[in-house]
DNA sequence: TGTATATATGTTCACTCGTTCATATGTTAT
DNA sequence: ATAACATATGAACGAGTGAACATATATACA
């Protein structure tokens, strides 16, 4: 069980040092890997993905995505706060009303292009 | 609190009722929402992430990949069984090893994709 | 000032999920 | 057959999190 190459880390052998090396340079910073998770889980859930998907069609108030998606106003309001949080919708007063909109085209693409993704699979 | 429109569903009042008619018919349905949120939620682990990315970059045994994380044989082989059932994944038998790669390029598109999200908001 | 409305937030609970430990499966060599 | 190695899997523990309830803030209007 000791007989691993001086690449060791984690008690585990190592097969292929070489390209085990070339490999760990090309994985990007730790803190971008955060940062990416972090995008992902914000995506992660059905009820977020509803609300972008309602947003990127129209800018809505708290109360329309509530009544759109059969929620809790308290619900759809947290699930709002991470994502402003996230950067991936902002807000715009207007009255006692807050409307929401998407920050910017990425996350819409992102989705586009995952809905591919999942499409082709289903095809195969 | 009773003075809401038809189309209630949850005790909320619907403000525009018009609009949110217009937006329902253009949310993706709920098999889709699922399915969208179960890739990303793949996505949402920094450790998953690492894995694809490295797989990106070589065909690597579950030992490599391991070593190339210091993270312990079983955490790698359970991350990589549930890429494998979200089909980001494939694995190839070769003697006592198995090979793992990526199981198209989506994915590989959808993480370049989130990076450049991630650049433009910080460079904001 | 009051009340009503729209949204935000704090707390709690239940559940999901990532990790670890121990064990099982499958492959190669002796 | 047995032993050694690479990987897979089952059970359990702990951290994270979505939703609900109650409450707080903020705006509008009387």
């Amino acid at each position: 069980m000791n007989e691993k190459t001086e690449s060791e880390c984690c008690g585990v052998n190592v097969i292929h040092e070489e390209i085990v090396r070339s490999v760990a340079c090309k994985l990007p910073e730790e803190a971008k890997v955060e940062e990416l998770s972090h995008l992902f889980k914000m995506l992660g859930d059905p009820t977020r993905i509803k609300i972008l998907f309602a947003l990127n069609a129209a800018e809505l108030c708290v109360c329309d995505i509530s009544a759109l998606l059969s929620m809790s106003q308290s619900a759809i309001s947290h699930q709002l706060r991470f994502l402003k949080q996230a950067r991936l919708v902002k807000a715009r007063r207007e009255g006692k009303m807050i409307f929401y909109s998407p920050s910017d085209t990425h996350v819409k693409e992102i989705l586009e292009q995952s809905i591919t993704h999942i499409f082709e699979d289903a095809e195969e």
